[in-house]
DNA sequence: AAACCGTGGAT
DNA sequence: TATCCAAGGTT
């Protein structure tokens, strides 16, 4: 068989394998492309297990562009709160703007005006314009590097600059022209449910027979990758100030991790500090004292960096007695029932869940 | 171009 | 427990 009638096999069990495997989500029942937009940014890095309730939340709350445009920043972060990743939330809002006052509220159909949207980048303006536009381009996301690194097995490394273009220029070649929609799903899905990062089910793979990867034994060794993390540690000691029944809170401003959303006043280190090195921290300027640290530690594991979590509660009133530590300029005090609107990050809102 | 951005689940 | 991974994009 020669090369292209191989790819066009291909093509064809991919298409007849979806058309009776597919998953049943609810993003694929119409091709709205706003609502085929939210679900592609909620899925980015994201299992469709986590986003799904996302999905059904946000777009109840914003039908269509409009409604979301409307919303404040504020409010689309906090239906985003516990999802990760928050400058898709506040990229996507400032793109709904967009679209809503420079384009009177229509949504761009090709891939490449797509592009021009805040937090819109190669997979998802090309998911958008197949899906809803039937325009023939290729997805190229971590389930179509997977599949494809193994049906060649490729060794070229999927995150250097030269594996893209490879796996991009594969991938085109592959894409059924007439069916681009349900194609880029269907690999997608093959990637998901069959051609899995562990224990691939290749019992049940449409294109198993081809696959270079299985007929060598190799389905663990693929896909490739030549990056290697290291992690650095960061501490957060954050001091729980309470006066009558009002908490001080800031908003994160800087570009760093839960930007734009909410937490107690903040002591950032980058050693792990004793409690008795905190109370002298905050006592030498208004002799404040704390009890003993709220809660055990928590640890939150990024892909670069471990977060280490301690919460300090602060007895003394501070509201009568001035100044505290600089943790707490530009915080403001909140009532209980302001602080449940607030988006907070994931460890602060467990937090607030043994404090209210 | 390498680093950075969250959270939950699997191994 | 540590590491990897998931419908990536931005700087």
């Amino acid at each position: 068989m020669d090369n292209f009638l191989k790819m066009t096999s291909f093509t064809t069990n991919i298409l007849t394998w979806y058309q009776s495997n597919q998953r049943d989500l609810p993003w694929r029942a119409e091709k709205d492309p706003y609502l085929v937009w939210i679900s592609e940014i909620i899925l980015q890095q994201t299992q469709v297990k986590q986003g799904l309730p996302y999905y059904l939340r946000f777009t109840k709350a914003f039908p269509d562009v409009y409604a979301l445009a409307r919303a404040s920043e504020q409010e689309v972060l906090k239906l985003w709160q516990g999802l990760g990743y928050y400058s898709r939330a506040r990229n996507l809002h400032a793109a709904a703007r967009d679209v809503v006052e420079r384009l009177k509220g229509q949504m761009p159909e090709t891939k490449k005006d797509l592009l021009l949207l805040k937090g819109i980048g190669p997979y998802t303006a090309a998911a958008i314009a197949s899906i809803s536009f039937n325009e023939p381009v290729a997805v190229v996301d971590g389930n179509v590097y997977r599949l494809l690194s193994r049906y060649f097995a490729s060794s070229l490394p999927i995150d250097s600059t030269e594996g893209r273009k490879h796996f991009d220029a594969l991938a085109h070649q592959l894409l059924s022209k007439s069916r681009p929609a349900d194609f880029n799903q269907a690999m997608m899905d093959m990637g998901a449910m069959i051609c899995t990062p562990a224990q691939p089910k290749c019992n049940d793979c449409p294109v198993a027979a081809e696959c270079q990867a299985r007929l060598l034994s190799q389905q663990a060794l693929f896909p490739v990758k030549s990056k290697t993390t290291r992690k650095r540690n960061r501490y957060f000691n954050y001091l729980i100030a309470e006066n009558k029944g009002q908490l001080f809170m800031s908003q994160r401003q800087k570009k760093d991790i839960w930007k734009g959303l909410y937490e107690f006043p903040l002591i950032e280190s980058e050693k792990e500090l004793t409690r008795a090195e905190i109370c002298q921290m905050v006592d030498s300027v208004s002799q404040a004292s704390m009890t003993t640290s709220l809660m055990s530690e928590t640890k939150h594991l990024l892909t670069h960096q471990n977060i280490f979590i301690r919460f300090y509660k602060i007895q003394q009133d501070l509201h009568l007695n001035g100044p505290i530590n600089r943790a707490f300029d530009g915080a403001r005090l909140l009532a209980k029932s302001e602080l449940i609107h607030l988006p907070v990050p994931k460890p602060i809102e467990t937090a607030l869940k043994r404090i209210l």
